[in-house]
DNA sequence: ACAAAAGTGTTATCCTTACACCCATGT
DNA sequence: ACATGGGTGTAAGGATAACACTTTTGT
């Protein structure tokens, strides 16, 4: 039996929530070559979709977030940004599905009518360490897993649309977010940093330009050499100065543009 | 006896609208010299508050928030853009009210019900050109006006801030939304469309260097000379190229920075 | 003639871009 | 030795920023 958390939407009355709002997360992780995106798939049924959730009472929406997101990835405060609200009437209608079909308990059912209210749902947008992560499904799901952007599965809903919203606005955003410090390890090759860069941007960049571009800026610390296994130079390994990071980032980080 | 709109919620059954879920506009226009916000007085308590309302069951968000921008500012399909969505549970703190204090009846109580929930707000920034606009309060309110942004009186609730926010946002994506287009009018001078900027950015650009920015992206047709009545060379009309214009700001217009 | 504001020109400086070059390493 | 990829250098072109110069107009 699995571990039900706080949040459990079977266990709470779904009078604690808010009617009609619900949160949806993106949560973006890269694995050394791909960009990954946290999905839950639904009990049963073989349905993929975002993390997500609803809202208590006498909660923060961003509270909520921060809950769910930390519910699912195991990190605590994760960096997050509501990114957008999708509000259209017929946002559901791309999937039809019915939830918990032999039960007839009062529960269940106060909790399937809850569930098929016309829902708001805001969109947030997560960037944490795959290394530090631990996907939990929640209680309506039997996996919780990454899944390479480009090879994300049929989504439930409009869940496909949030996903390519989410990665609009990073991209948008690229250089007002902390990008490289919620993405990577604590050290990590120029090579991993400029790749990491080129899959959110989607095209190629300048290796000699990008390296003096990014230690310019004077972010980055450099360590000793790895000792690395190819048959070349092996190439410092770098941290990121968290505080001039984080300094540069409120100010936008400069442009890439080759 | 003022005329009653369609969404006029003393009007509408509250059922009628999502609850807990209501929409706030911030309405943006350039009086030739000053950015303006359009606020809504409510009747009696001496209060003024962005404009807004609430979606219908049957509703796209958008369309709501079209509706609701029509309405207040009798523009056909104004420019648009959710911009953020508001969910702290102490948003409504700021301000303590109680509507319709004297009276009794069944609807009143009703609409004093639906009204005095917990709500979620999303923010809906518009830009308009101000000689195209017939300012209308809604059914709560006795005035609905522009107020200049750098003399805003006090707002209710949490409205304040969400005027902060969508100039902040007006700020940073200046260069992916037809600022210019929207807020001027058909005709101006090159010096109108560099106050506008320098209102927008709060801070003083070039004059020249803005010009030639400006005349080399090719969006703007240039007219027969202003006969003006200043003791100083007349000032040349411009106008937008629609399409030019459109295209540029899809891509986003190259930044001014001085 | 003069002041004021419009339109345009000039220059130093910086950033971007597209490479080229050398270096360290394992085979 | 050599292929491979890391780190750095360079030179052309373009953009930016600061300011100067010229033009037009009303008084």
């Amino acid at each position: 039996m699995r571990n039900l958390k706080s949040s459990s939407i079977l266990q709470a009355n779904p009078e604690f929530f808010l009617p009609g709002i619900s949160i949806d997360c993106v949560v973006i992780a890269y694995d050394l070559n791909q960009i990954n995106i946290l999905l839950n798939k639904l009990e049963v049924l073989d349905l993929w979709m975002l993390p997500g959730g609803f809202i208590f009472q006498d909660e923060d929406m961003d509270q909520a977030a921060t809950r769910i997101l930390e519910e699912r990835t195991g990190i605590k405060l994760p960096y997050m940004k509501q990114f957008y609200t999708f509000g259209d009437v017929n946002r559901r209608d791309r999937t039809r599905i019915t939830l918990f079909d032999g039960r007839k308990d009062k529960a269940y059912l106060r909790f399937r009518k809850f569930l098929e209210q016309r829902f708001i749902s805001s969109g947030y947008l997560s960037l944490v360490d795959m290394r530090d992560c631990h996907p939990t499904p929640d209680i309506l799901s039997d996996e919780c897993t990454w899944h390479p952007f480009n090879k994300l599965p049929e989504l439930i809903y409009d869940h496909g649309e949030i996903v390519n919203k989410a990665m609009e606005e990073l991209r948008r955003w690229i250089n007002y977010m902390p990008v490289g410090m919620s993405l990577l390890p604590e050290k990590f090759t120029m090579k991993d940093f400029q790749i990491l860069y080129e899959q959110i941007l989607d095209r190629e960049l300048d290796r000699g330009n990008f390296q003096k571009k990014m230690l310019k800026l004077g972010f980055l610390d450099r360590h000793e050499k790895q000792l690395s296994g190819g048959a070349h130079k092996a190439p410092y390994l770098y941290s990121f100065n968290e505080k001039k990071y984080n300094e540069l980032v409120e100010k936008g980080i400069g442009y890439i543009n080759s």
